[in-house]
DNA sequence: TAACAAATGTTATATTATAACACTTTGTTA
DNA sequence: TAACAAAGTGTTATAATATAACATTTGTTA
């Protein structure tokens, strides 16, 4: 039972942008446009991505340096992510697959290794790109 | 049938450096190690990074931003990449696993889109570290 | 309400990566 | 082999991403 997390004034802002994004926000990208909200700060950005992460609420796409808010249920507090990423366009969706999902989150390397977390990027053309 | 690469002189120091190494490199740290060598910008080394990627030679550890020099037959040209990665000491280890990357290369969204190319990093402890 | 943890605001700086331009070397092909 | 193109080099400058450190405020809980 997990307990409802209630953000903080910062958490909040830096969420809000990242949840009407259509496409993964870098932190720059966010602090420009909050600084009318009075955050003037990478840091006070970086704290809240930080955070975010943590809760599982958004989700850091490493080849991109930039961050999607979290739409599946799947991953569990970032424990296990999956996306696609259009190589034209930039566009990213997160893949929710229960079978790909299990199938990692299970899988052991050759000296029998299992882990505690994967992330997972796949890239091509999304269906507009085509 | 693939033709033999030659490296450039430039590609040829920044490979040797990767290669002997056992963990990833920085670029940074790639170049602080051969400016004896007569390479003082951070150009020349992203230059040879990038050309190695495109060969195949080495991969980027997007988590780290560090790269390592491939260790593996299954990932032809980097298109199916995948490794573990100690949260502890930070060692990497390329995993070469036919059944997964035969998985992986054949997975498609619930769409149906098929990805040209994918990178998975797996998080837990090396055995050391355990 | 005292004590502690979490979050904030701020300045400074570290780290990672690319732009732009002049020049050289290598490889191709007429 | 001369002429050209493509790839690689060297260099200066700067952009983009991220963290350190410290003082202060807010929120929580004993």
């Amino acid at each position: 039972m997990t307990q409802a997390q209630t953000l903080s004034k910062n958490q909040q802002i830096v969420l809000d942008i990242i949840e009407k994004a259509n496409s993964p926000l870098k932190a720059y990208s966010i602090l420009f446009n909050v600084q009318k909200k009075g955050i003037n700060a990478p840091q006070q950005i970086y704290r809240a991505l930080d955070k975010l992460i943590e809760m599982g609420k958004i989700h850091k796409i490493e080849s991109k340096n930039a961050f999607v808010a979290c739409r599946s249920s799947d991953c569990e507090i970032s424990k296990a992510t999956a996306f696609s990423i259009c190589e034209n366009c930039e566009m990213v969706d997160e893949i929710s697959d229960t079978k790909l999902s299990k199938y990692l989150s299970s899988f052991s390397d050759k000296k029998g290794t299992k882990f505690k977390r994967f992330n997972l990027e796949f890239f091509g053309l999304c269906k507009k790109c085509k």
